[in-house]
DNA sequence: AACATGGTCAACCGCATTATT
DNA sequence: AAATAATGCGGTTGACCATGT
């Protein structure tokens, strides 16, 4: 009946990446590109399954990952994109480039839960949360009716209205999102962070800091060098911002919309948005920041300031 | 200084969906 | 049309880290 788990084979490691295993992915889909990751493993020399590669690539290793907290804009646009399409954080994602469907969820789940919570809001409905019932007389809603509409798509797949799948179509994507709260997201140039275009090696190879004259900090060289790899086509600058990184590619680069301004991008979505939850967000964000630690290191480059804080520096020392 | 607690996030799991035979 | 394989997606877990006591 059900197929096997593709991990089940004895001998597959599992459990966090290694800055070896990292580079020896990274190696692979610079040399091959992007093919079936059923036999990336293997043809890269891995013990895992192809599904834990393309985890790894498509939320941590791929190139054109931003990095850091999610801005006040981003926030707001993933609450805005959450309140018309629920918890299909894949599609949301698909609204931010650079961000993961991973990266989305956990943010939603870690922040912004809590910050709608403080606000009154309800996260599932972004409605405003009932005050609080008297513990005494807790009557549950009659067996059926729901308390609150939920919003359009309920984290239930199963009852969700078939979807396509296919983003770029010129069919009327995200028709389900259709009436008044019709968002311009068809329009919008992003895909799904699973849905990563197949990239050529030689597209990598231009925002994949190889072999550059500089790498980022100092660190140790690599156990691995860059023999696998074909040698750079373009020097990388440490200075270069995630976004410059990017323009250094052509117009049609499946990466090219990184260049887009995201308030921009916001002013699309500003019509038919929940008014009221879009003021209660705005007022929020006017309102003087409580004491918070202060925002994290900008993330111009995706290379030196996250990937190398969080693999030590060893993942691409060596480009 | 040592321990406890809570928060964060990378990675896994299992089901759904799509593609292929 | 059915069976199987491959991939996508969302929920959940657990290790790590920061902060508090």
């Amino acid at each position: 009946m059900g197929r096997q788990p593709c991990c089940d084979k004895v001998g597959l490691k599992k459990g966090p990446w290694t800055a070896e295993e990292d580079q020896k992915l990274i190696s692979f889909i610079l040399g091959n590109g992007q093919c079936c990751w059923r036999a990336v493993p293997k043809l890269a020399g891995l013990l895992r399954c192809g599904k834990s590669c393309r985890l790894r690539w498509t939320n941590y290793l791929r190139p054109d990952l931003k990095r850091g907290l999610l801005s006040d804009a981003e926030e707001k646009l993933v609450i805005d994109l959450h309140a018309q399409l629920g918890n299909r954080w894949s599609k949301i994602a698909s609204q931010l480039p650079g961000r993961t469907d991973n990266e989305i969820k956990n943010h939603w789940n870690t922040h912004i839960k809590k910050k709608l919570k403080k606000m009154g809001l309800d996260p599932l409905t972004h409605k405003p949360l009932p005050p609080p019932p008297p513990e005494h007389q807790q009557s549950p809603p009659p067996a059926g009716v729901s308390p609150e509409p939920r919003p359009p798509s309920p984290p239930e797949r199963t009852t969700e209205p078939p979807e396509e799948k296919t983003p770029p179509a010129p069919a009327p994507a995200d028709s389900d999102l259709g009436g008044d709260g019709e968002l311009l997201l068809s329009k919008s140039p992003g895909f799904c962070t699973d849905e990563v275009p197949m990239i050529h090696p030689d597209e990598i190879k231009i925002m994949v800091p190889l072999g550059g004259d500089q790498p980022p900090p100092p660190l140790p060289a690599s156990p691995c060098g860059p023999a696998a790899v074909s040698p750079p086509t373009t020097s990388y600058s440490t200075s270069a911002s995630s976004s410059s990184c990017l323009t250094t590619r052509d117009e049609e680069s499946p990466f090219a919309f990184m260049d887009m301004d995201l308030p921009e991008f916001l002013f699309q979505f500003q019509t038919g948005l929940d008014d009221m939850v879009d003021a209660r967000w705005r007022d929020c964000l006017m309102q003087p920041p409580p004491p918070s630690p202060p925002p994290p290191p900008a993330y111009e480059d995706p290379f030196d300031s996250c990937l190398f804080q969080r693999n030590g520096g060893a993942l691409f020392s060596s480009y």
